[in-house]
DNA sequence: TAAATATATTTGTTTAAACAAGTATTTTAA
DNA sequence: TTAAAATACTTGTTTAAACAAATATATTTA
């Protein structure tokens, strides 16, 4: 369905603005399809995203700073998130020796085994979209020119 | 810049993957943008986006329902918005004659003063997008297609 | 027409985003 | 070398998303 009957909205002021509109309801719709998924396991999107960045590094440990600068949401509460993280004993933290002001994060061996997991279902996630191969790497490129 | 070196991540699955995330990311970061603009005037993207849907309508009254269906995120919590909405004196609310359990929301003069003073920034919010009429009617064309 | 179902909205709870302000270290620069 | 600035992180508040449940009214159907 076209983004003018998504939102019954016929007349928008520019293809850019049409184009900001959508790509803002489309990744609203992507993160539904995700949370379905993330939904089974108990976690949310952005704790997800996390364990994500977290893997990324293990069995190296990562700052909260470090972690924020990586996630999708640059304004995201990382140090709440790992609060809950840490409740749902996902991850460890401790004070890093060599700056005390730092903490270095670690996935648990549970933390892992919920990933190893949620990878069973990737080959879903990546299918969210309808696209082909070459119309997904467009859209890579329009995306990062629009943000210049 | 590039979504790799934005998030410091060099491989994905596939490149639909890579799409994925970075919808999700543009989304974010134009939201980023529009936010900046709507702060000046007080008011968050939620609820400029329920002020949109009203004027679309001027000078008649909409429901909720009506509203929500219209909205770029399909899980917004209207009810609690548009009290904020009432409480900044933007909006009316009053029980639908014909459906007791329906209300009619209207625009108050203020509200339309509000968006009066927006429309003028309004030529900077397109151009948030730094692409040209082309490419952005391409970006809407494959947003579409990867909803299905 | 009465009972069941559907619809419009509200309310409650947890998680999270946006923003500001605070604390404890570390770095820098006078 | 010590005061100022920067950095890493926490905490508090408001707004909002996600989800479930409740209430009131309207519609359908047996």
């Amino acid at each position: 369905m076209k983004i003018e009957e998504e939102i019954k909205q016929q007349k928008f002021r520019s293809p850019q603005q049409k184009a900001v509109i959508n790509t803002i309801y489309t990744a609203n719709w992507i993160q539904g399809r995700l949370q379905e998924t993330f939904k089974l396991f108990n976690i949310t999107l952005q704790q997800y995203n996390i364990l994500r960045i977290l893997r990324g590094q293990h069995p190296n440990s990562i700052s909260a700073t470090e972690i924020k600068s990586r996630m999708l949401d640059k304004n995201s509460d990382v140090s709440r998130l790992l609060d809950r993280l840490l409740v749902k004993k996902i991850i460890t933290k401790r004070t890093c020796p060599e700056d005390k002001r730092a903490a270095d994060i670690n996935l648990t061996e549970e933390g892992l085994e919920l990933l190893r997991s949620i990878d069973k279902t990737q080959q879903q996630i990546d299918s969210i979209l309808l696209l082909s191969e070459e119309e997904a790497v467009q859209l890579s490129e329009l995306l990062d020119k629009c943000r210049g």
